[in-house]
DNA sequence: GAGATCACG
DNA sequence: ACGTACGTGATCTCT
């Protein structure tokens, strides 16, 4: 038996263009992510079926005659963004020149056209593997033709097979019924209307039970007869009253097997691609792996040389081992606007490329035993004077800093710039942008990286032969990320925020923040004391010894031994968190203990034991900031985490008694006060929450009485306490349900207040649905710095992760702006700072809260000028307010 | 390595 | 009808 593969293209093309990352370009900056899938699925798919015929099917626009017959279908889809749209010509050149046929028709959807080759292939004795992303294709499945769902996710490609046996395994009836289950429940996505009232769950029973809407309509009741057949009543009205809407759902949902199209399965046999032509346009994409899979050459005559003109380029390469040779160098690449810099985080060695012409490029690499007066020529490298790019400026500020050298004159850092053109990519190795953005696999940093990888056994020609191509590719990937920062426009938040704060985080890591061991020793041991009779009483209790640590040891106490009502379930087992355990409260007495001892044990092994293991003989703690995390452009702090030091229960406050200023200095302690919501009234431009802030009363209090009606005297704590919730929440895209879980009232009740604050606040209402409407249109959001978080679980078909994008695109225009602010007074603070000769430095930053130590004398003088730099950052129609104050310790400032 | 828990803004 | 708040990092258990 024959078998033709035919793909739904645009189904895979946009699976292909929200699953690949999108910052897949060509240097000139044409998106390719959408093709480079879109191959990357067809070559597994020929590998998979091996099929002997091979098509794919566009869609060309909405069918005019379902228009007439029904207005509003296809209404609803919205058009492809600009970066995928201007694939799709090429993408279709690419296939022409692999000389695979394609088909589309003026007012046929995809859909049809796959039915009616499907049908057309069976009519001929040929097989069908229909391949789409699309759930309404499967339809089609029969004994002749199987639909192959793709599902792309985190950039992995897998399909599922729907033969007839395994769709009714999936669905309890057969494929072709697929059509009745839509006329029932109708379709959002293509606006089939299905009968009011009906969803899911109804319409499956029903289709289960009954196969058709023709046998349920047939077995509907006459006025006679028993009630409850064939549903409950309430359903059979519906049933009944929709039935016009069921039969017209029923034509809409029916893909249709007889689009006039020329089609017969051996014109699609596959056929040698044309070598010349795809040559050029792999190259063109700048897919050289591709070229290599395909085995293509170069076609020849005058193109050869026009397309590989880094054939011309000479790369020359020296190791420097003279001081008079270094200064020459280094005089050299003062004149030029940028030199490209890789170093070893111990800095013995250092790579240093440099253009000398457009076709001519030179690096020179230093090590430290083999040039005399390294140090000083570490000094004179990184000298304002010399502008270089480097991956990772703020480790290698810091291991600068931490050698004695004040470092300065960075103008390029590509790890920071690859963060903000993709921040929730995780990481940002040279060698994954090189493939990210060049599609060639890069010798990894490991090899120069090793223990001893330069050392005197070591054979250095891999590891310097993979400094080189990696300190060039921060040289391509420069031009590259910058054109497209430009493109994005971020350049400015580039250029004025992240780049400077480099050397402040740098700078601040190297301070350190001092700790009281002593302190932290003693209490540490009483902790341990009162963990260990806690631990007594918990297996007194439970009448037998377990580990309380262990989460599924504990559930088994709790709900099989004790017999407490489980509250909820986890996907292992029991739920044994701290909100279980509180609705146990007063249930036995264990369950006191349990939540004593977890406090007891949290302090004591995150932060006694983990903080004690990274104090050095300084005394002073130094975090590693990372800069390159975030989703949202917030810092995070690692190694330790001093980001998320208890505050909000008395015992674990007591830890920031142990972060001290030296003998003669103090904490100078400022933080922005309800940063994210002023930055909420300001985004929405939202009249009655600026004038609230603007009031310079409590924000929760006024929100209690506008939204409760009463004067803000009159507001109660349960008022406040109600309206402050719904503050948080609003920011965060919460639902009544999680607002009701949170302030402990009903579910309608939270509606309630959500309205009302609606009523009140309209302008963040329409803020919010404008923002999410945007979002879905250009696949991101932006901050007011013009920071960017694309958002494409907003395509999801799937419901959870489709409303986990919605609120993602509420959330992180806020929480990030908060970041841009900050960000941006850190290095003012630190500019001023140094500007004014004053000791104080900058030693810690959470989020809204900025922390410096300096010598009492200065403290009134710091104090001020935080303050001031901090509420200066950014002029809004809500002012900006820093609280400060200052102490010996962390806690007597906060 | 994943999952559960809990510390922070 | 769904499942239920954004962003992090560290520690512990268990497979």
């Amino acid at each position: 038996m024959k078998k033709l593969m035919v793909l739904d293209g645009n189904s895979i093309v946009n699976r292909a263009f929200y699953g690949v990352s999108q910052n897949l370009t060509t240097r000139a900056g044409q998106p390719t992510n959408a093709i480079f899938g879109f191959l990357n699925i067809l070559n597994k798919l020929l590998e998979e079926e091996k099929p002997d015929a091979l098509c794919v099917t566009f869609d060309r626009k909405a069918p005019t005659f379902r228009h007439l017959a029904y207005e509003g279908y296809k209404a609803t889809r919205k058009g492809m963004p600009d970066e995928l749209a201007s694939q799709m010509p090429i993408l279709k050149d690419v296939l022409g020149a692999m000389n695979i046929p394609m088909y589309e028709l003026d007012g046929w959807e995809a859909d049809d056209l796959l039915g009616t080759i499907s049908a057309k292939d069976a009519a001929a004795g040929w097989d069908t593997v229909v391949v789409t992303g699309d759930k309404d294709s499967l339809q089609l499945v029969t004994d002749r033709t199987t639909v192959k769902l793709v599902s792309t996710r985190m950039g992995r490609t897998t399909t599922r097979d729907m033969t007839p046996e395994a769709f009714q395994e999936e669905y309890g009836f057969a494929p072709i019924h697929i059509i009745d289950l839509k006329a029932l429940m109708g379709d959002s996505s293509d606006n089939i209307p299905g009968v009011k009232g009906v969803g899911e769950k109804t319409a499956m029973a029903l289709i289960r039970r009954y196969g058709s809407i023709d046998a349920l309509y047939a077995a509907m009741p006459t006025p006679e007869m028993a009630p409850g057949e064939p549903a409950k009543p309430g359903v059979v009205k519906k049933l009944a009253e929709g039935e016009g809407d069921a039969r017209m759902s029923y034509d809409l949902a029916t893909i249709r097997t007889d689009a006039p199209i020329d089609f017969a399965p051996e014109d699609n046999l596959r056929r040698e691609a044309d070598n010349g032509r795809l040559y050029q346009l792999f190259l063109d994409l700048e897919f050289a792996k591709l070229i290599d899979k395909y085995h293509l050459t170069a076609p020849q005559g005058e193109v050869q040389a026009e397309a590989e003109p880094s054939s011309e380029v000479t790369c020359s390469s020296e190791v420097v081992t003279d001081r008079t040779r270094a200064e020459e160098l280094l005089e050299l690449w003062r004149k030029k606007d940028c030199v490209d810099v890789l170093a070893l985080p111990s800095l013995d060695v250092v790579c240093v490329e440099c253009w000398l012409s457009e076709s001519e490029s030179h690096a020179a690499l230093f090590f430290s035993d083999k040039l005399e007066g390294y140090n000083d020529f570490l000094k004179a490298l990184f000298a304002p004077d010399v502008k270089k790019a480097a991956h990772g400026v703020k480790s290698l500020c810091r291991a600068l800093l931490d050698e004695g050298i004040t470092p300065g004159g960075f103008v390029f850092d590509t790890e920071v710039a690859a963060y903000l053109l993709a921040p929730t990519d995780g990481s940002y190795d040279l060698e994954k942008l090189g493939m990210t953005y060049y599609n060639h696999q890069f010798a990894k940093a490991a090899d120069y990286l090793a223990e001893g990888a330069f050392g005197p056994l070591a054979d250095p020609v891999a590891p310097t032969a993979a400094l080189l191509s990696h300190c060039a590719l921060i040289g391509s990937l420069r031009e590259t990320l910058a054109a497209r920062l430009e493109e994005l426009g971020m350049m400015k938040l580039y250029q004025e925020i992240e780049l400077p704060l480099c050397s402040v985080l740098a700078e601040m890591e190297t301070a350190g923040f001092l700790i009281d061991r002593g302190a932290l020793v003693s209490f540490g041991e009483m902790l341990s004391g009162r963990i260990d009779a806690a631990q007594a009483r918990i297996y007194e209790l439970a009448g037998e010894t377990f580990n309380i640590n262990s989460t599924q040891q504990l559930g088994h106490i709790l709900f099989d031994k004790l017999g407490l009502p489980p509250v909820k379930k986890t996907k292992t087992g029991y739920s044994t968190n701290a909100e279980v355990l509180d609705k146990l409260r007063g249930k036995h007495p264990i369950i006191e203990e349990i939540l004593d001892y977890r406090q007891l044990t949290k302090l004591k092994s995150t932060y006694v034991d983990g903080l004690s293991k990274v104090i050095p003989p300084d005394g002073r703690i130094h975090t590693s900031f990372q800069n390159t995390v975030t989703a949202t452009g917030r810092l995070s702090s690692t190694e330790p985490n001093l980001q998320n030091i208890p505050v909000r229960t008395e015992l674990g406050a007591e830890l920031r008694k142990m972060f001290v200023a030296p003998a003669g200095k103090v904490l100078v302690d400022a933080d922005y006060s309800q940063i994210e919501l002023r930055l909420l009234a300001c985004m929405a431009g939202d009249r009655a929450m600026i004038d609230g802030f603007n009031s310079g009363a409590d924000i929760h209090t006024i929100t209690a009485s506008q939204v409760f009606g009463v004067s803000p005297d009159e507001v109660t704590p349960l008022m406040r306490r109600s309206a402050k919730a719904v503050n948080f929440g609003i920011v965060y895209g919460i639902s009544p349900f999680s607002l009701s879980q949170d302030i402990g009232v009903t579910v309608a009740q939270a509606k309630e207040y959500m309205d009302k604050y609606f009523q009140h606040y309209s302008g963040v209402r329409a803020y919010m649905d404008a923002v999410v409407e945007q979002a879905k249109a250009d696949g991101y959001v932006s901050t007011l710095f013009g920071r960017r978080r694309w958002v494409p679980e907003l395509k999801s078909s799937n419901f959870n992760t489709r409303s986990f994008g919605e609120r993602v695109a509420l959330n992180a225009p806020i929480q990030g702006t908060a970041a841009d602010i900050i960000k941006l007074a850190m290095i003012r603070v630190r500019d001023r700072l140094r500007a004014e000769g004053l000791e104080g430095k900058l030693v810690l930053q959470v989020h809204d809260e900025l922390i410096v130590e300096c010598p009492e004398s200065e403290a009134e003088t710091v104090c001020q000028l935080v303050e001031e730099e901090m509420e200066a950052v950014a002029a809004l129609p809500v002012t900006l307010v820093a609280d400060t104050a200052a102490g010996r310790t962390w806690a007597e400032a906060h």
